[in-house]
DNA sequence: GCTCACATGTAATCCGTTACATGATTCT
DNA sequence: AGAATCATGTAACGGATTACATGTGAGC
């Protein structure tokens, strides 16, 4: 069974703790979801090939009259998840950004106008890098005291790169002020 | 018709110069294929709804006996795109990266391999920026010189981007190396 | 003569998202 | 009592990629 990017977050994401499919999907909201969005529709088929796959174990756990299932790896598991950690296949960085297609052909655009894009892309990247700080690494950094350090790395990479394309367009916009 | 991000990359080369299907395509290649990629059995059906949208012109240009088409804006498709440039709507920025989700689980691996990983990404980030630097930006800033600057600036901003991405992983990898 | 670039398209497949469908528990 | 959260799934749809299919022109 051929396992995808996605496999692997539910595999790591079962690995940190999360339990159930909902409440897989509720850690990847608030961490992977920035690198690599899932939907919850993809969840639950994909639990259900992990666990036939041998990967993971799932077992009932209800809470009260609601069911509910809880998924551990398996020792196979576990050394999928190691092997992909440590292997480097995979596609190259998939990045698709509307705001940045705008800019490339900006030239067609009045100089107000393109300021207004560049501005409107600053500011994007501004929200982004703030609330990341706000919200992402705070419950990342707390998880680090459990030893877990990875996810508050990946968070703060995730700031101060937005952070660094908002004073990069400030000054692009600064730039494009004066010279016109 | 609804337009997708895909239609205006189509609209937006058409407008810089590339005609044929292939030209277009080949065009997104070396520059919005970055932030934007774009596969060639696309581009030929996107190109019929277009035209069949009253956004393109559609003229044959055969080279010899090799039929070619030739695109150009309608008076309309210069204005859906004007308007998109000068719209904000659109998805926020998508980003899938195998690289860092591998970077967020990371603490499933011992300290050789966490630091073989950041080494790896690092160097990922440092070859896509002397690339984009060698290949992209001076044939972008060719460009500049007909008065197209946009394509130059993005092509600066992912260069840019990247090296501080590498400088930061740089960083996170001497820390980890020091404190292990 | 051969290979590579130019050129246009279609078909099958894969994959992911949106929407649908249902129900229990907890908090206000 | 009602709303929000927890919880599990399926079905339909849409969009993008891979592979298929074909043919000319230019350069070596």
């Amino acid at each position: 069974m051929k396992l995808r990017p996605a496999s692997y977050l539910i595999l790591g994401m079962v690995r940190l703790g999360a339990r159930s499919g909902y409440a897989i999907k509720a850690a990847a909201d608030q961490s992977t979801q920035f690198f690599w969005p899932m939907s919850l529709a993809q969840v639950y088929p994909e639990l259900a090939r992990l666990q036939s796959a041998g990967l993971l174990r799932r077992e009932e756990d209800p809470h009260g009259g609601r069911e509910r299932h809880s998924y551990v790896l398996t020792e196979a598991g576990e050394e999928a998840l190691g092997e992909w950690l440590r292997s480097s296949e995979g596609e190259p960085t998939q990045f698709r950004d509307e705001g940045v297609l705008r800019l490339f052909f900006a030239d067609a655009l009045m100089p107000a106008d393109q300021l207004a894009l560049l501005h409107r892309l600053r500011e994007r990247a501004a929200a982004v890098a703030s609330s990341t700080m706000e919200e992402i690494v705070p419950a990342a950094t707390a998880l680090a005291d459990t030893g877990i350090r990875c996810p508050a790395l990946v968070a703060r990479l995730r700031a101060d790169t937005n952070a660094f394309v908002e004073r990069w367009l400030e000054r692009a916009e600064a730039e494009l002020r004066e010279w016109s």
